[in-house]
DNA sequence: TCGGTCAGTTCAATGAACGAACTCAACCTA
DNA sequence: TAGGTTGAGTTCGTTCATTGAACTGACCGA
């Protein structure tokens, strides 16, 4: 009857947040963004990280790209191998994100920190609201730089936990084990995987991202 | 094996938003925070505003409370009846329901705005991060004041969804139908319910709140 | 004593999530 | 060209969570 046809919806809540919830409110789904923030673009990453069972995670992309947070691109033609990027919208959820672990970090006990976020540009770690004490201005997310905390298990099982553990700026596609069959030409040049795959487009960012 | 004892734990996730999600990512458990901050603190406002089954919101409400996110207490003995009320680490998820609410009001599109939330202390309605673009500074929720939007059902089925018609400030306790039958002495004062309950006791708020 | 309210609990049915196995296309390599 | 591998899923039986309806039990008011 109701033509709404969001997956788990809030029947008739009036109100936005229940609007949020019914798209980013089912398990697995906003780990899965997060993900994406810290660079995560690949089905197999994706699946390596979280631990998701692959229905799970299959369903989620699929919901997530039809909402628009995330696209699904072409970045090779053979094998064909599609990769997901945030768009616009899934970029706007950073606030959320922020506010979550600055909540659990904060209020909840018993944690060493995991990680810690600073602002690029000048290196400050970020204050309340995810902006820059230092500058006094809100920091987007490509402008964060993430750094290893104290709390971190400094030998994962998984390769996309390991290279998580370097300082990374956010959003910068991830370089997992499976790149390292593609730098035979590659040579020690800081070049990302995607502009690697691209042969040389853009520095590494997307459109949203340097845009 | 495991200690954690966390209803739904996300395994080995390094992270604080998989800990923030352990404790407030279930289902219903961030509508009924809310909830919590629209002023409902009984079992049965709950039930009646967000249409969960009971079972469901008994066990959230018990989780959140041994996490500390809301306090159980008494306010009256004969019939013994408790209310929930946010505790200080409650008060403190307000960003992330704030930056739900806002992705969802500026990403999500086709609906009009459900509700305006507006600095009390000026009347300025909030601007990003939930700060007063007048004052330039945050707003704590109690400083809040909330004030419906033109997509707001005016006709609710529930009680609790009629109260929430009329501008309000955030945390006030709700009154509801229940409290109907105790202004036989109220008179039209403007006393809260909980300091008609409590025998004018604080003006209406709690010691989280006014503190 | 009867009916009603409040705050739950119990329980059968349904729906998601889980994890292991399977598919399928395309590449690699011998 | 046969055989193996990889990436990205799908299938499927089991387990777990959610749902909605009915039930419980303390208390009140008439």
């Amino acid at each position: 009857m109701d033509p709404m046809a969001l997956g788990k919806d809030y029947a008739q809540q009036q109100c936005s947040i229940a609007r949020a919830l019914e798209v980013v409110g089912e398990r697995w789904t906003l780990l899965l963004v997060r993900d994406a923030f810290y660079g995560v673009r690949r089905y197999s990453d994706f699946l390596a990280h979280l631990g998701a069972p692959r229905a799970v995670l299959a369903a989620r992309l699929q919901a997530l790209v039809e909402i628009g947070v995330l696209e699904r691109r072409r970045y090779q033609e053979s094998p064909p191998r599609d990769e997901y990027v945030l768009t616009e919208r899934g970029l706007a959820l950073w606030p959320v994100l922020w506010s979550l672990g600055s909540w659990a970090r904060t209020e909840l006990p018993g944690t060493l920190p995991m990680r810690h976020f600073h602002h690029a540009d000048c290196g400050t770690e970020l204050g309340p609201g995810g902006a820059c004490p230092a500058c006094g201005l809100p920091v987007p997310p490509a402008d964060v730089e993430m750094r290893p905390g104290a709390g971190l298990d400094p030998d994962p099982a998984d390769p996309v936990g390991r290279a998580l553990l370097r300082p990374r700026r956010l959003l910068v596609p991830l370089e997992t084990a499976w790149t390292d069959r593609l730098d035979r030409g590659a040579g020690p040049r800081e070049l990302s995987p995607s502009a690697v795959r691209l042969q040389g487009g853009e520095t590494g960012g997307t459109e949203e991202v340097t845009g």
